[in-house]
DNA sequence: CATGAATGAGCATTCATTCAT
DNA sequence: TATGAATGAATGCTCATTCAT
C-alpha cells in the first residue's frame, strides 16, 4: 500500500474508467452494471478496461481500494496526535461511522458484495481492510500493555467486538437508507465497550 | 418414473424445482442462479420450470410464499389461545425472531433481494406480508382499545417500530451468520418496547 | 373429397380446435398462433390437436380444406342449372371474387401463406385447389367441344388467365383491406375475357 | 483477414451480415430467418449482428434503407434534367416500376412485411418512403400551380392513386413471379393516369 | 496508450410435439 | 377420447473479454 503519495500521475482514462464504475454503483449493483456502460459513461473504448485492470472485478476492487486507501490514511493521519488507547479507539469508531456515513455506496458493496467474490482475500481491497484492521489490534495491544485495557479478553475479540458492532449498526441504515446520527451512535457504541472493557471501572 | 405411490394433489417435478432453488440459494446470490442450474440441479428438462411457474421470478415468489404462508398461518394460530395485546406481541416477536433464525436463506432473501424485485408490490409474497403486517397492526388496536397500549401514538409507527426493530437485529446475523440467541434478543426488544408504550407505566 | 355428406359426426373437440384455429386468424398470422394459444382458445388439452391433426400446419389445412370443400362443393352445385360454358365461366368468376371477398382471412392465407409450405402439393388443400381447376377446364373443354370458345388457345393458357386476372385483381384489395366491388369486378373481368375468347367475336 | 487493401468506411463484416440477410431473403421469410442462419450464412459470429445493427429487425431495416436510399437518390437525379409535372410523373412512374422488377427481393418485403412491424413509422426505411412520397407530392403541386395538372383534385389522392396503382399492378407479379414489362405498365399506367388529371383534356 | 472488430459462452424464455396413462 | 407432464431444440439477444493494429 503506497499510502502517503498517490493519486498524481494516473492516465486520465484510468481515471475516467473508475470514475464511470463509481458513478453507476451509485445507481445499481455492480453486477448489473455492463463493461459497455462503463466505457461509455467514462468516454473510453470498452477494451480499454483491460489495460487498464485485471478485469471487471479488479476495476471494483482498485476503485474501492482508492477510497479505503484514502480513508484509511487518514485515519492513520488524524490518529497520530492522540494520546492513549483509548482515545484513539474512540477516534477509531467516530471516524468508521462517519465513513460508512458519508460513503454509502461503498460502504454496502463493502459490507455485502464483495466479500462473496471469489479471489476476496487476495484482493487489494482485503490487503487495506486487513491492514486497517490490524491498526487497531495494535491500538488495543499497546491498551492493553500501558494498563488502559483488561488484560483478561482474547485482544482479537475486542477487534472483532468493535468491528461487528459498527457493521451491526450501519449495516441495516445502509440497507434501508435511513440517517445515521454518527455521534450520537459513536457515543453510545463507546460507551457500552469502554464500561466493558476499561480496566478497574468505577462506574 | 418413481414409485407407484405418488402425490396426486401437486406434481412431483414442481417440488424438485422448488427444491433445487432452495438448495442453490444457500451457495448464491438469485440473480446468480440461471435457469439451466436449476433445471441440472432438480434433475428435470428447463422448459418445465416454464410449466410450473411463470418465469423465474415467479419461481422465487411461489418459494417464498409458500414458506411464509406456513409461517404466518402458525403464527395466527399459535395466538388463537393467548389473551392480551402485549401477550401477543411477545409472541409475534418472538416468532418471527424465530422464523428469521431458522429459515436463513429465506430471510436473508426477504430482507434483501425481493424488496428491490420490479413487481414486488404485485407479487404473492408481498401480499402474505402485508396480511402478516396488517395482523399485526390488529393487535396494536385491539391493546390500544382495551387500555392495554398508549394511545397517543400512531399505531403505524409502533408497527414500524416492532417490525424495524427487528430486522435491525436479525439482518446483521443473517448477513454475517451469527449466531442469534433468540430467547434473549426477544425479551430484549420487547423490554424496550413495552416499557415504552404500555399505558401507565410505573417504572 | 367427400363433397355432398359432410360436417356431421366430427367429433365435438375436434370442431373447438379448428374454430379456435380459425378465431385466432383473424386477429394474425399462422406463424405467430402458437399450439398454446390454440388449445387454450379451444378450451382443450394440447396434446388433443395431435390426436386430430397430423400437426399444427395439418389443422391449418384440415381448416382450410373445410372452407374450400364447401365453397367448391356450392359452386359445382350452382354450376348445375346453367346452360353453356361461357355462363358457367361467368358464374365460376363471379363466385370465386364473392368468396375472395367474404373469406377475406382465408383467402389470404391461401393467396398468401399456404403455397410456401413444404408439403404444399401433397396437401387436402392442393387437391381441392386442383379439384377446383381442373372442373374450370372441364368446362372451358365442353365449351371449345360446343363451339363457344376458340379452339386456337391451348385451354390451360385460358384457365391460367382466368384464375391469375382473379388473384390479380383480389390480391391487392385483400392485403390492403380495400372494399372489392364484387360485381363490377366480375364484369369487367369476363368482358375482357370474352370478348378475347369468344369464337366469331363480332365486337 | 482480408488483402491490405479494404474499405475503409465500413467494416466489411457489416456488408457480410447484410449480403446473408439478403441471399436468405430471397428463399424466405423474414420471420423465418434466424440470426443463427444469417451469422453462419455471413460467416461471422452471431453476436456481431448486434454489434452493427441494433437488433434483427434493425439489420432488415438499414438494408432496405441501403437499397431505397440509393434508388430515391437515383430517381432525383434523373429526374434532374426533365421539363414539367407530366413528364416527371411519367418518369417517376417507369422508374419505380423498373426499381420493383429489378429488386423483386426487397419489393416484396416493402410492400408485404415491413408495414406490419411496430415502430415502422419510426424506422429509417419509412423516412426514406416519406420523402418519396413528398417529392412525387411536390411534383404534383408544382404540376397543379404550372396549370399542368387539375387543380380540382385533392393533390394526395392523385399521389395515392399513382403509388397505389403501381402498388396494384405489380403485387401480384411480384409474389408469383410473374414477369413484368415494365415499359408497357409505365405506359398503360400512365394514359390511364394523364387521361384522367390533365387540364384541358381534349379527348 | 488506444481502439474497432470480433467472439464463445451463456441468458431466460418459447415452441411444437411426444409420452404414459 | 382425453390429458397432465415432460422435453429437445431453438430463439433473439447480452456479456465480459481478447486480438490485431
Amino acid at each position: 500500500m503506497n499510502v502517503p503519495l498517490k493519486n498524481k500521475s494516473l492516465p486520465p482514462s484510468r481515471q475516467k474508467i473508475a470514475n464511470a464504475l463509481k458513478l453507476l454503483l451509485k445507481e445499481k449493483d455492480f453486477n448489473s452494471i455492463t463493461t459497455a456502460e462503463i466505457s461509455r459513461v467514462a468516454g473510453v473504448n470498452e477494451a480499454l478496461i483491460y489495460r487498464h485492470f485485471k478485469d471487471k472485478r479488479g476495476l471494483l476492487h482498485a476503485v474501492l481500494s482508492e477510497y479505503l486507501d484514502e480513508f484509511v490514511s487518514n485515519l492513520i493521519f488524524d490518529l497520530k496526535g492522540i494520546k492513549g488507547a483509548i482515545n484513539k479507539i474512540r477516534k477509531f469508531v467516530w471516524a468508521t461511522i462517519h465513513y460508512y456515513d458519508a460513503d454509502r455506496v461503498f460502504s454496502k458493496i463493502l459490507l455485502l458484495e464483495v466479500r462473496n467474490f471469489p479471489g476476496y482475500f487476495e484482493s487489494e481491497t482485503y490487503q487495506i481492510i486487513k491492514y486497517y484492521a490490524d491498526f487497531l489490534m495494535k491500538i488495543i495491544q499497546e491498551g492493553i500493555k500501558s494498563g488502559e485495557i483488561r488484560d483478561d479478553i482474547v485482544p482479537s475479540n475486542i477487534r472483532q467486538f468493535i468491528l461487528g458492532s459498527i457493521e451491526h449498526y450501519c449495516l441495516p441504515a445502509l440497507i434501508y437508507n435511513h440517517k445515521i446520527d454518527c455521534d450520537a451512535l459513536a457515543d453510545n457504541l463507546c460507551e457500552i465497550l469502554f464500561v466493558g472493557i476499561i480496566k478497574n471501572n468505577t462506574f
